[in-house]
DNA sequence: TATTAAAATGCAAGCGCTTACATTGCTATT
DNA sequence: AATAGCAATGTAAGCGCTTGCATTTTAATA
């Protein structure tokens, strides 16, 4: 910006090269297709000037990117970053990059990200759960890229989508919990107005309850937002409100570790006076004292399989199919069985 | 890719809302040079077709991007999130974007990351560290990209930076250390040869060791990789070569949690028999148990001072002045007297 | 109503690249 | 030595957008 020496262009390493534009392209492109003698001659000047290719013109002259989006809510946080990095490995064994952009939790922002990465080429896009506006659906149908959705899996939705049931899997979670003698229950959740997966989560605890025949409506619920110290705080607010409760579902990990350090601050004997659970298995909730028993959620799989999918139906335009994954429990030390 | 359908352009814009394309551009730039009632009927157009403009080609034909991209080593956990986030708030403040891109602490990819942000237009770039090839510099110059180092600052070098004294830290840290009577130290560090700020913090420790008239050779240093599981090998190894030590310096808190979690298991009464001590203080170190002593980098400030600093010199062409930042002690739980 | 300045719009030339097609340079065959 | 046939290179037309300049519309003034 200071110095405005102008930036090269293909045009300055022909010309430096003395050959045509198209022979430097070519160059680049399709490096066989170029005499040995030519070729070393354009990379000499290449190399001189310092070029690089200015990918906004190529994508427009080429009309691809091998670029594909990724709009998860959050980096802050190790959640998604497993998941993506398998994702990304995946892209890049075959030749794609791989763009993210986080929405922190937001509808607005994520449209605006998916704008952003659609109007940067992005040839596909990855996005996390299915709920949103019916009207981005048809923007990208309208501008003809492709979306795949993880970290969840809902075959009632006609979009097909890698992931595991978050329902299925909680209510699977709940149901041990409940064999441990756990009556009085309380979930600490996001919100689960935009948040599928909290809402499904939700719906499986509900489940389990019913199925125990316990009342649904007994299950004491904290809403609050992502973080630690968010959820330190719902935790105390779950055993003022609700002393008598022996376990505390968490809707995720990080809520869970914050749970758990305010347990241990109010006194509480963790797993002895409360169990607390967790879900997603970060990293955290092995590190977390005690260890965090929470359902595992096969990230690496999930992002392997996501870019592989969206891989296959860019290059060979094969129709992505639904893939259901396994989410484990991993019992660690902050369950135990009921009090008393 | 499958319907092939044309993705809408301006100019189908243009012709749907009958103007001429460059009333839809300047009605999408600068609405206010538009009569209401044109940009009523292109805001419509707009709308119904589903339409978004391309980044790429407004980017050539303008010569701007408005965007920014950072570099830096990892996405995989927290240390690089926090700093990054607030690098990205102050950026969006003013109408920039961010674009991010990891390196895996690899040379190579760092420099196909480089290569790429800058193909893609990024106006300006955040670096972390200042160690690596002049040839990228050079490289830099040449496209007339201007780059801000972070999370260093060395007056030694050139080139400015926004950060804090890695080596400076280190060494307070380690006075303190040795001021509790600690003789026998070891170090936990990653790879120094293409991190400067491992390498700083290595010999900032040994500073603080010859200061105290504690011969540096005495240092017993493991190497490893980035992670837990690698922080957890570590220590054992530390251990079984060198059992006599009473302080394991950590050259980050990802390693000294994995430290952490190794000497809880391997049956270490911590801070009693072995104190250890992380880098960076981030929430890994408030949640591991027992609670991490560790070096608090202002993560958040120097994010938010390095975007500042990128839009002032783009804006306005002010040059970036290094900015030197505390990087304070945090003591936790983790340190304490030497044994006997 | 005629005149003029300002506001709104249109026209068209690129921005840096790819690629179909045309041209040239080789090698190999006759 | 002539020529077919392929490999190597060049030519030039866009890709979708912005923007300086020209033109038209509108509003304000005489």
């Amino acid at each position: 910006m200071s110095k405005e020496q102008p930036t090269p262009t293909l045009q300055d390493v022909a010309t430096a090269a003395k050959v045509s534009t198209a022979t430097v392209s070519r160059c680049l492109n399709f490096p066989d297709q170029v005499k040995e003698k030519t070729r070393t001659k354009v990379l000499k000047a290449i190399k001189m000037l310092s070029y690089s290719p200015n990918f906004g013109a190529r994508a427009m002259a080429s009309r691809r990117t091998d670029t594909i989006g990724a709009i998860i809510p959050t980096m802050g946080n190790a959640i998604f970053a497993r998941g993506l990095q398998a994702f990304q490995d995946e892209l890049h064994l075959h030749g794609f990059t791989m763009l993210v952009a986080s929405t922190s939790y937001c509808e607005d922002i994520e449209e605006e990200q998916i704008r952003a990465l659609v109007g940067r080429g992005a040839d596909a896009l990855l996005l996390i759960g299915h709920a949103r506006s019916p009207e981005i659906y048809r923007f990208l149908e309208a501008q003809g890229v492709p979306a795949l959705v993880t970290w969840a899996f809902d075959t009632n939705l006609s979009r097909p989508s890698i992931g595991f049931d978050n329902q299925k899997a909680m209510c699977r979670m709940a149901k041990k919990v409940i064999d441990l003698g756990h009556r009085n229950l309380a979930l600490v959740s996001a919100e689960t107005i935009l948040n599928d997966r909290a809402k499904a989560r939700q719906l499986g605890l509900e489940d389990a309850m019913v199925a125990a025949n316990l009342c649904a409506k007994t299950l004491h619920i904290v809403k609050t937002t992502y973080g630690i110290e968010e959820g330190a705080t719902a935790f105390e607010q779950v055993m003022k409100a609700a002393p008598q409760t022996t376990a505390v579902f968490c809707g995720n990990d990080v809520l869970a570790v914050g749970a758990l350090r305010r347990a241990r601050e109010l006194g509480f004997k963790i797993p002895q006076d409360v169990s607390i659970i967790g879900f997603d298995d970060i990293e955290l909730a092995e590190i977390a004292y005690p260890a965090l028993t929470t359902v595992h959620v096969p990230h690496r799989e999930m992002g392997r399989r996501a870019g592989e999918a969206l891989i296959r139906l860019l290059n060979e335009g094969t129709q992505i199919e639904a893939v259901e994954l396994e989410a484990n429990i991993v019992f660690r030390d902050t369950l135990a069985p009921a009090r008393n």
